[in-house]
DNA sequence: ATGATACGTTCACTTAGGTTAAGAAATGAG
DNA sequence: CTCATTTCTTAACCTAAGTGAACGTATCAT
C-alpha cells in the first residue's frame, strides 16, 4: 500500500532510503469505512489527506440539500480549503466507499520540508500541477453543456459513474438528479 | 509600479534589499497595448505573467468562436497550463487594455529559486492559495445559477463589469452574450 | 468623414434544465 | 426477512437558456 504512496512521489521528486523512512516513521496510513465524515462544515481543521485506494467526496449542505462537488480517487491529494486559509470550514469531506488514506496535518508538514527541502519542491511542483489542471476543467465547465459533461465524464473518469451515486454525480455536473436521468435516457434514445 | 510587486510578494515572505536588487535585474516589466496577444493556441511557450495595471483575457478558440474563460487584473499572477505541462497551448491569453505586467520564464524562476530558496516557499504559498481559491469559485460556478453567478460577480468583482465587453463576459459566465442581455433586463424589472 | 466591422439589445421560437410529485427499485437496519 | 429509507426514474408543467435574425450604435481603419 505504502508503494502508491511513494509512486505518487516519485513523479515529482526522488526519494532517498533515509527520507522514505521518515516520511513512513510519521504512520500517516489510515483505514476508513464507508460514510466517516472526515471534515465538517465549521471546523477548523489541519488535516490533509491522500487517498491510496478508495473514495472522499466533497459536499455543501445549502438549504438543507448535499451539494457535491468534487470527488478524490486513487493517487489523488486533497488539502481542504480552510487549512490553507486557517479558517472555519466552507464544506464537508466524506468517504464514499471504505477507503486507505494518508492523514497529515500542517505542522508535520512544516517539519518534514525543513528537515527536507526537496519537499518544499514537491508540494510546489504539485500545487502548480493541480491548478493547472483544475484550470483546464473550469474551462471545460464553463465551456460545455450539462450533456456535454457527462460525455467528457464517461471518457475521462469513467470508473466515477460506477462507483459514485447519481444524485451525487448530477451536482458534480451542476445538474439536479432528475436532469442527469432525463438527459440519460436522452442519450440512450439517440444512440438507437 | 515595482512598489505592486513587491507588495504582493510581501504577501507571502520578506524580501531583503539584496534579494528585490537581484528580481529587479531581471528586468522583468513590459508595456503592453491593448489586444496585444501574449500566447496564442499551439504555442510551446515558458513565460509566465503578473499584472501590475490592466486586465489580460484567456479564451478558447471553439468552432471559430472566443470563449472566454478567465480574466486576471492588479496582483493576478498567471502560469498558463502549457507552461506547467511543457505541452501546445490549448488557449489564448491577450490584453484587454493597455497593461503593464512583468514577464518571466520557467529558467529565469528556476535560477532564482535555487539562489533565494524563500521564492521556493513562496511560490508553493502561492500555488496552494490560488488553487484553493479556484476550487471554491469552481464549486459556487457548479452550484448556482447564470443570474446567480452574475450577481455574485457584482459583488466580487464589479470593476470587471465596466472594463470588460459584455460578450466576453457572458462566456465567463458560462452562458451566450443573448442571455446575459436578457438576464440583465429581467433583473431590472424585478427591482422595479 | 465614411464605410465596414464589431457590439449590444430585442424578439420569436426551440430546447433543455428546474420543479413538483408519484411510484419503482435498491439499500440498510433491526 | 421485513420494514423504512434512500435512490433512481418518469412525467407534466414551468422557466430560462440557446438560436437565428434584425436593428441600432459604437468603434476602428482608411
Amino acid at each position: 500500500m505504502k508503494d502508491i504512496l511513494f509512486d505518487f512521489i516519485a513523479k515529482y521528486i526522488t526519494l532517498t532510503e533515509e527520507e522514505k523512512e521518515a516520511i513512513l516513521a510519521l504512520d500517516l496510513f489510515r483505514s476508513v469505512k464507508k460514510g466517516t465524515i472526515l471534515l465538517k462544515e465549521g471546523q477548523y481543521s489541519k488535516e490533509s489527506f491522500f487517498v491510496l485506494k478508495g473514495c472522499l467526496r466533497v459536499y455543501y449542505l445549502i438549504d438543507g440539500e448535499e451539494k457535491t462537488t468534487a470527488f478524490y480517487t486513487e493517487m489523488d491529494a486533497l488539502t481542504p480549503h480552510c487549512v490553507i486559509q486557517d479558517a472555519a470550514s466552507e464544506y464537508f469531506v466524506s468517504c464514499v466507499e471504505d477507503s486507505i488514506i494518508t492523514v497529515s496535518n500542517t505542522d508535520m508538514e512544516a517539519e518534514i520540508n525543513t528537515k527536507f527541502p526537496k519537499f518544499e519542491l514537491m508540494c510546489r511542483k504539485l500545487s502548480e500541477q493541480l491548478l493547472a489542471r483544475h484550470q483546464i476543467d473550469f474551462d471545460e465547465f464553463k465551456t460545455s453543456s450539462p450533456e456535454q459533461r457527462y460525455q467528457n465524464l464517461l471518457i475521462k473518469r469513467p470508473d466515477l459513474i460506477q462507483r459514485v451515486p447519481q444524485h451525487q454525480l448530477a451536482s458534480y455536473l451542476g445538474i439536479q438528479p432528475q436532469s442527469l436521468s432525463r438527459l440519460r435516457a436522452r442519450m440512450l434514445e439517440k444512440k438507437s
